[in-house]
RNA sequence: GGCGCGUUGGUGUAGUCGGCUAACACGCCGCCCUCUCAAGGCGGAGACCACGGGUUCGAGUCCCGUACGCGCUACCA
């Protein structure tokens, strides 16, 4: 039987690093066995779930390049009908009852963790026993007439006394739980709302899913469900967790606690590369066999070849090829981010691999890219994709080289693109006030590259080099004083070829409006 | 409280059948390159593999215990 997978998040909230991560590995997966990935909206929470959610989810996804779901979306909501026959019919056949006991108010939800544990301390201490329910084993007759007499119940499944629940997790290994500590779970909420456990069920066996991929904090309820799928006549699914993602303090990731900064789409609003936020993904909680750099894998001077995973770096198809189930990790990873740290807001790995890309994807890729940027910053001509696609393209092959995201193409790179670009302070206090001289210098060398014939970095080089010999000054401190006059900044590409790009016209006029800021 | 899961440098990881003087990547430091900054090259600091006990000629790798962390334990998902 060919593999079908699911993603199935909550809309209850902006699609987060673990959850996408949980998305990248169902995809991989299917797309490596030549399975089917599927979408499925678990919009019960009628309370929390939200339709920008679902958008956030679903262009987060297509951002990643993981929305080509092989059927159609299911929102779970939709099924709610099928979700009650289903716990109905487990009434009829005696594998769940009705509970008529009153619904027990709980407390506000910041609290409902610490309650939970409490009770079950209790109950632990005073020896509860699970299958204690009254109404476990009411005679039907006389629970349908109950209920048909329109008293509120909740429905529960009917767990045996004796026996072990076990599975086996393709993780995390062999499973197993005694029946004695699983409660008689509730099916039905007594407003006759499904719940969780009960839903993920009937949809998973509705969409004939072969593999369940999803976080480690599903480990333990899966015995739960298994019961489920036994009590339902269906064979359950093969399991598979992933270790969690924590934040530094050692947490489960939150959007609740941790804000936009988990946010898929606070990584693409901030000009990470999908290819590169993927490649970083991967590698919480999975890694190659035997990952090395491939300097150490590889002789000298060969080629790497197509398809073979030799280090961390590696495209989708390398990805799909080289993922398994078996090889992913059994514990936690940390994502590191700090939001009150600008330089460093988010992982020095992820902005490293961002970086990577920015300067190694094939200009094809990495160009429409770069205009999206210039578009939404206002920097955008079409003559770039007309009589100025050569300069374009050449522009940024030259700045690509030390920017770390796709923001930096419309921020540092500004000058390149327009004329009215910042002055950094430090940048004219270093290259440009330092020599008193230079209020002079500027303009003549203005004069000497007008007068230039053909204009490019060796022509603009000569000039230079031939104008600080004559001046008796260092051409250092020509070129370091150009390159702030031109771009406003003190680092930056090699200045000759910064010339060559901003051009003779742009670089002339530049070099003289500079002389003021002596 | 109970149950489950985990624990290799700051972070992500490699380490299939026990032989490691513990490897790689990011980050950090230094040097080279150089018109700056990156990139790149070279080198360095940083982990007695949570701790304690076993098994063994030999354990990061197997077994037991402890600690710590995380998860679940709900008429949330």
């Amino acid at each position: 039987m060919s593999i079908r997978t699911r993603f199935a998040p909550s809309p209850t909230g902006y699609l987060h690093i673990g959850g996408v991560r949980t998305a990248l590995f169902n995809w991989l997966y299917a797309r490596q066995t030549g399975g089917k990935f599927l979408l499925r909206i678990e919009d019960t929470d009628l309370q929390r779930s939200t339709d920008e959610s679902t958008r956030s989810i679903l262009e987060g996804l297509a951002w990643l390049g993981l929305a080509d779901y092989d059927e159609e979306i299911v929102f779970q909501s939709a099924n709610a009908d099928k979700h009650r026959a289903a716990a109905f019919k487990l009434i009829e056949q005696g594998r769940a009852y009705r509970d008529f006991t009153p619904k027990e108010g709980r407390g506000g939800d910041a609290n409902v963790k610490r309650d939970i544990a409490e009770r079950a301390r209790h109950a632990a201490a005073e020896g509860a026993d699970h299958r204690a329910n009254p109404f476990r084993d009411l005679p039907l007759a006389e629970s349908n007439a109950r209920a048909e007499a329109g008293e509120p119940f909740a429905v529960r499944l009917k767990i045996a006394r004796e026996g072990r629940s076990h599975f086996e997790d393709a993780v995390y290994g062999t499973q197993e739980r005694d029946y004695s500590e699983i409660e008689d779970l509730v099916l039905l909420r007594s407003d006759g709302h499904p719940l969780y456990n009960l839903s993920v069920v009937c949809d998973d066996i509705e969409m004939r899913i072969t593999d369940v991929i999803r976080g480690q904090d599903h480990l333990t309820n899966t015995h739960k469900q298994i019961l489920i799928y036994d009590a339902l006549g269906a064979a359950a699914p093969r399991f598979a967790h992933l270790p969690l993602i924590l934040a530094p303090g050692g947490k489960k990731l939150s959007k609740r606690t941790h804000g936009e900064i988990v946010s898929l789409t606070a990584y693409r609003d901030a000009g990470f590369i999908p290819d590169a936020f993927r490649n970083f993904l991967v590698l919480l909680g999975w890694a190659p066999a035997g990952v090395q750099s491939a300097a150490d894998v590889l002789p000298e001077n060969t080629e790497v070849p197509a398809g073979e995973v030799v280090g961390e770096l590696m495209s989708l198809g390398e990805m799909k090829e080289n993922f398994s189930l078996g090889r992913i990790h059994r514990h936690p990873a940390t994502f590191n981010f700090d939001a009150n740290n600008p330089r460093r807001w988010t992982d020095d790995k992820l902005i490293w691999m961002n970086a990577e890309y920015v300067r190694t994807l094939p200009r094809e890729e990495l160009l429409p890219m770069v205009r999206a940027e210039l578009e939404s910053a206002g920097l955008w001509s079409d003559e770039y994709e007309r009589d100025r696609r050569e300069w374009f393209a050449k522009t940024v092959d030259l700045i690509r080289e030390r920017f770390y995201t796709l923001k930096d193409f419309s921020g540092q790179g500004r000058a390149y693109f327009a004329d009215d670009f910042a002055f950094d302070d430090a940048a004219v206090a270093k290259n440009l006030k330092k020599e008193p001289r230079l209020k002079e210098l500027l303009p003549a060398l203005a004069g000497q590259l007008e007068r230039l014939e053909t204009f490019d970095a060796a022509t603009a080089e000569s000039a230079v080099r031939a104008f600080s010999e004559e001046a008796g000054v260092k051409a250092g401190l020509l070129i370091n004083a150009s390159r702030t006059a031109l771009t406003g900044q003190s680092v930056g590409p090699s200045m000759f070829d910064v010339f060559d790009v901003v051009g003779q016209t742009r670089s002339v006029r530049r070099l003289r409006d500079a002389a003021p800021l002596v």
